[in-house]
DNA sequence: TAAAAGATGATAACGATTCTCATTTGACAC
DNA sequence: GTGTCAAATGAGAATCGTTATCATCTTTTA
């Protein structure tokens, strides 16, 4: 954890962006639900439990600073709220998603998987991928 | 484009629901620009254009319809707007798209291309895939 | 024809996100 | 340490895509 927000403290100052207190509680609140998919509701809610005078447009600033460093992933699924997603570190790209229709749980896929395909699209349209995201829409098997 | 209409209007009349001239406007508009991503908006200017009366609060309802039935689907490519992309007529699944970070482009893929990584899926995470939502984003071969 | 159900259009309401601006903080020079 | 200044923050207003409301119109049913 301290290692991870060490690391994250060096790649802000290499773009000559600080840490500030109120982006060192925003990561701590990301890190610590790592397997969740939070909005940026859900995020200040979280944040402000430990640090309350953190105002929400702080907190949509952090995370889309974090996102532009890649620090974070930005998704969607559809229902109307952006979603903030911590990425692998070292993650070549980023992970998939299973979504149950049943129970709306969502679940993660870390392994690639892609790589066939993605060679198959960079050779017949002649596209050079530099991410890609990837979404399962289907009943998990816990409502199976 | 007859014939298609003419299945849509079947389809609706399945459920019950009626071929409106303002719907059938809206479908016309979607026919006729199937390889764009139109938003409500865009889908409301065409339709305006021929149907001058129509309302926004129609356009939204009827592709809120279509989408129900299926014969469109609706994206989200992180703009802040939702897309409606008309499905190909017996398509088993949803096609998947290149977006180019450079020009903004969106190009489609209509080949599967995900059957072998859906078998895994279905095995190994005992996932029952419904459809799914693919999109690489990258450089297109006009920016390269 | 009369009544009921279904659709529509105008517009108000909503909610997520962004913008504005006065104030505060933190890094750096002296 | 003190002063300076750009960067960051918090409160709340503004924006904008989408949804809800409701009176009106249209189509179906009895
Ligand atoms: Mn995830
Ligand atoms: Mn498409
Ligand atoms: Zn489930
Ligand atoms: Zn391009």
């Amino acid at each position: 954890m301290e290692q991870r927000i060490e690391r994250i403290k060096k790649q802000l100052h290499s773009q000559s962006y600080k840490l500030t207190p109120q982006r060192e509680a925003t990561v701590r609140v990301l890190l610590e639900h790592e397997d969740d998919h939070l909005s940026a509701e859900d995020v200040y809610m979280l944040v402000k439990e430990k640090y309350p005078e953190i105002g929400l447009a702080t907190v949509y600033r952090t995370l889309e600073l974090l996102t532009e460093l890649k620090v974070v992933d930005k998704i969607n699924f559809g229902d109307g709220v952006s979603r903030y997603d911590l990425r692998q570190e070292g993650a070549a790209h980023f992970h998939h998603h299973l979504v149950c229709i049943e129970c709306g749980s969502v679940d993660e896929i870390q392994e690639d998987l892609l790589e066939d395909v993605e060679k198959v699209v960079e050779d017949r349209w002649n596209f050079e991928i530099k991410d890609h995201r990837l979404t399962f829409h289907g009943i998990c098997h816990r409502c199976k």
